[in-house]
DNA sequence: TTATCATGGGTTGTCCGACAATCTCAAGAT
DNA sequence: ATCTTGAGATTGTCGGACAACCCATGATAA
């Protein structure tokens, strides 16, 4: 039997203690935004480990966005944009296995809310940026356009929400709903005229602020992307990619 | 004048390059989730370059989730969980500057809806569940149970949409609102009881699949953890942390 | 004087080689 | 059959080296 119990050893790799040392000096805000990090060589001085470890460390901090190469090539804290944000996760989502049964339901789930928030809250030039994607579509000839087109639509209005939190969220949806469209218009001839129509009818709904007007509006383009999915064939419960 | 385009030169470092050259691999499919990786000696053989450079690529795989130690240390293909895409996501928001308003607003637009999502498809256990959360809320005395109770009820929910790419969203809010809440409850009394009833009418009405007194609830149980907010007098435009 | 150039030190990116710790797996011992 | 042992492979860490690059400073030219 035993009658000591040791404590498990600390056996984390050296660069992990690295990367959390510095990411705690940063979230604790001791490093605030911009501040110049110390030189590698400083840093396995501070530490007392070698350039190798350190450098694996700062590797981990990098892709956590976290820190960035700076003039000189120097490390400089950095807030992750929001845009990253979104693009990790969705990334993520999608090597998850997500499929765009998901997508499509949490983005009609989402985005007539997020309509109803726009039609108190949109400012009038990014009303008028919605206004220049809904000519530009309708003068288009392609279907790359379209998508193109349907997902700058979604993502002024995300963006012209002032909520970052939000914004983060419905931009993720962008990119992976944006990926999944891709796959299926083109195959639906009707679907330009459509989303045009649905375009016209939410912008109306924002200029007016009516904000049921908006959110029903932007249900029901919800319910015509997915009517394209199914008039293409396309299976709901694949993966995007 | 120019008479010739030279194209840009490729100055991207070599871990970089081995990075994407691997994502590249597995986010195509070729290695699929639980695949070995070739060791770093037969990495720096294919790619051609040192065991320092393979390293430090292989640190930025593993930080984005792609890749793991499996056994003997080896290598794996991963596909990142749901819990980590959150806690990644809600991590960047909260460094990025979040305020608590942005956190509300959406957790406000976007839970209802998850709510009324619920009433028409959470399974019987689920609502065990929630009710066994809101017992032990009800049993308990100090204020730590009732930050814990509120996000669980939250999670559970959440968890139970059968959606993984609402989960992870939801999922995020819920990290930041539990990271928010700490602060202030306890200095809102009558916190735990407004929490208490406005649970059971959402049980209620998720058991009756009334996906409108669903909504309707969590809307409310939305507008009192906001009022909590300015009873403690918060900072709403502080930052989560 | 001002603009351009050269120089030099400091920093990062990459390479090389080495070794201890750990893990795998199979041969050998009980 | 199970346990032990040991060789081989792999990772984690170290130390050193050097080219490429960035920046500032001072020297030179206009």
């Amino acid at each position: 039997m035993s009658s000591h119990k040791f404590k498990t050893l600390d056996r984390e790799p050296v660069y992990v203690k690295v990367s959390r040392a510095i990411e705690e000096e940063i979230v604790s805000g001791a490093l605030p935004e911009g501040a110049l990090l110390p030189t590698e060589g400083e840093l396995c001085e501070q530490f007392g480990v070698t350039r190798s470890s350190v450098r694996e460390g700062i590797r981990l901090l990098e892709q956590s966005g976290l820190v960035e190469r700076g003039p000189a090539k120097r490390l400089v804290v950095r807030a992750p944009k929001i845009s990253e944000i979104a693009a990790t996760a969705s990334r993520s989502l999608a090597h998850g296995g997500a499929t765009f049964r998901e997508v499509w339901e949490t983005l009609a789930l989402f985005y007539p809310q997020a309509a109803r928030l726009a039609a108190t809250r949109l400012a009038p030039d990014a009303i008028g940026e919605l206004k220049d994607i809904n000519q530009r579509l309708r003068d288009s000839e392609n279907g790359d356009v379209t998508v193109d087109s349907a997902v700058a639509f979604f993502q002024t209005i995300a963006a012209g929400l002032d909520n970052r939190v939000m914004l983060a969220m419905l931009q993720s949806l962008n990119i992976m709903i944006g990926a999944s469209l891709a796959h299926v218009i083109g195959e639906t001839p009707r679907a330009k005229t459509r989303i045009v129509e649905a375009q016209q009818k939410i912008i109306a709904a924002l200029e007016a602020g009516d904000e049921d007007k908006a959110a029903e509006w932007m249900s029901r383009h919800m319910d015509d992307l997915m009517r394209g999915y199914q008039v293409a064939k396309a299976d709901l419960d694949a993966r995007i990619l």
